[in-house]
DNA sequence: TATTTGACCAAGA
DNA sequence: ATCTTGGCCAAAT
């Protein structure tokens, strides 16, 4: 089962299969660890970035909005937009169109 | 072991 | 629209 791990390296295994252009939301990532610890998904984010290997920046908030990020929510959009992410007024356009959804286990 | 912290969320005023 | 309050979870102190 998932839950041996770690939470914060489910975080990062999960959030490593999130592809280029697309976002995806606290919620959405603890609710497919199986777990509603929003905060903790933002925590393992801020504690660990494993750098390049996991896309951090492209976890976003509930809202669309941005969030925050480890070197600053400023650097965080840059990227988002250079990944083709239209983001605007400090958040993401068309949230339903970049986000992300996980394959669940059939 | 207990308390604090945080890149959050939703609802209320 | 902004601000406050309560809740939620795991890691760090």
């Amino acid at each position: 089962m998932a839950t041996n791990k770690n939470f914060h390296q489910r975080c990062y295994d999960a959030l490593r299969k999130v592809p280029k252009g697309k976002v995806i939301t606290y919620a959405d990532l603890a609710r497919y660890l199986g777990s509603k610890g929003y905060r903790a998904v933002g925590n393992a984010m801020n504690r660990n970035p494993y750098a390049p290997v996991v896309p951090c920046h492209r976890v976003v908030r509930s809202g669309g909005e941005i969030g925050g990020y480890a070197r600053g929510t400023r650097a965080k959009v840059k990227m988002l937009r250079d990944e083709g992410v239209a983001v605007q007024g400090g958040r993401v356009q068309d949230l339903e169109k970049y986000r992300f959804k996980f394959p669940r286990a059939t």
